[in-house]
DNA sequence: AAAATAAACGTATTTTTTACATTTATTATA
DNA sequence: TATAATAAATGTAAAAAATACGTTTATTTT
């Protein structure tokens, strides 16, 4: 039998020599370990889903995750750092591990365990052209088209996993500019708990939590009288985790 | 170069071929994927960690997690349950995936990728007939001795997963037995949180969820009055879990 | 009969969450 | 230049949840 490459661009390499492998055939006796990046973005008051478009077999023309086999040399994190790199071209990103997807036949290739990482990123023109570029493309995560393998369950649970997370941790600020004003926070919040937030409490609640520092300037974009921006307190923020303080929208 | 096998008791695997590894020797350019259990049980007012005393090479006489190999024909959480039930006669346990553990040089035999899974048990006599019979004991949470490769890292960042965990999920029921008084429940939680609660608003607060039932009983073993045996009702805390309830104590 | 022990219970205070409507700054247009 | 339109900014009262705290109860042992 014969199979392909589970990703067959110049970037995925076999695992044991970081060669290009494109119609070798796949040890069925043998565990490859490949990782795959949920990405997540903001845009348009909508959070968005970087998708990768295949343009080569296999699953040609289908949609996938921004993915790759692990290399011999390298840990799992390593390499999800190495291809956010590549595809987006920023390093240090707010990425986590989601879990491991096993099943023995969820890649009809390859004894192929996956460990899916979740990463949110911050949208901006330079990593579009580059996204671009790669084939790869954002969709919203309101209307996820279908994935190659288990990529659509991966996306549901990471969803769940951020509606979580955004809980405890400021996550909001990962996906904005660095000044943003409170109504778009806001706007990020109903898009990730897919439900409407009353804005004098949020405002509230936000504000409480004494880690944004508001500024001079105003955004003028979707209001004539102007939001004022506010930038994140890194400093704050570390002091008040320390103090097992707990971030809840 | 000459390497032993990750865990060489009767029960550990080659992931090929299923039969016994003893004195082969890893291939240094393949994935080896294993996966660890960091298993905590309840006993005397105590949150235990059940541990392995290896008795063969490598890492004679040296302690470490319940593990195993994953077998090529067997997902991640096959081989957990597979091994659980091996050392402990269990099935239908409460486990989770913690993650994973894939740092190059993790495993100096090796290029080995670890899964953790945290599990949660009810400990009673039989499980500790069958633990010493597997050369496993029970350590105490505050106690934990050094383990072998990187599993004490597992074990503080599991305690930390279930510390959260517990702040949404009943976790607490799983590691008790079937019938349990309040004052129980609540020394507990004060183990996994490891700080003193309130015994009034402890109750007040465990029975305003409406998932436990009383029941006609007293256990009178640490009191001469006796404390009311209380069961968790496990059809009331799906409807609530399923209304978006948080379990937080 | 008295002492000792852990279980069971209630209330007042503080904090947090929720619900809800009006004013403000600015631009576009009549 | 007055008016309409737009989104931003703000406050308060009520309800719910969390916290702090002391006494009584059932029972066994002495």
């Amino acid at each position: 039998m014969f199979f392909f490459a589970y990703f067959a661009s110049r970037t995925f390499f076999l695992q044991t020599n970081n060669t290009l492998f494109m119609d070798s055939y796949a040890d069925k006796d043998k565990f490859y370990v490949a990782v795959d990046c949920i990405i997540f973005g903001f845009d348009n008051g909508k959070l968005k889903l970087l998708v990768f478009n295949r343009k080569i077999d296999p699953y040609r023309n289908l949609l996938s995750l921004i993915g790759s086999f692990v290399k011999i040399g390298e840990s799992v994190s390593e390499a999800s750092v190495r291809i956010l790199k590549e595809f987006t071209g920023l390093e240090n990103v707010y990425m986590k591990e989601l879990k491991t997807y096993s099943s023995v036949d969820r890649d009809p290739g390859y004894r192929c365990l996956s460990v899916a990482q979740y990463a949110l990123i911050r949208i901006n023109d330079e990593i579009n052209v580059l996204i671009k570029e790669k084939g790869a493309k954002w969709v919203d995560i309101e209307e996820i088209p279908q994935l190659i393998l288990d990529h659509n369950e991966m996306v549901t649970d990471a969803l769940i996993r951020i509606r979580k997370i955004s809980r405890y941790k400021p996550i909001g600020f990962e996906l904005l500019p660095q000044k943003f004003t409170i109504p778009k926070l806001q706007m990020l919040y109903e898009a990730i708990y897919q439900r409407e937030l009353d804005s004098r409490n949020f405002r509230k609640k936000i504000l409480s939590f004494d880690v944004i520092i508001k500024l001079e300037e105003k955004d003028r974009v979707s209001s004539k009288k102007g939001a004022y921006l506010y930038q994140f307190d890194h400093h704050k923020y570390k002091k008040l985790q320390k103090s097992g303080y707990n971030f809840e929208v």
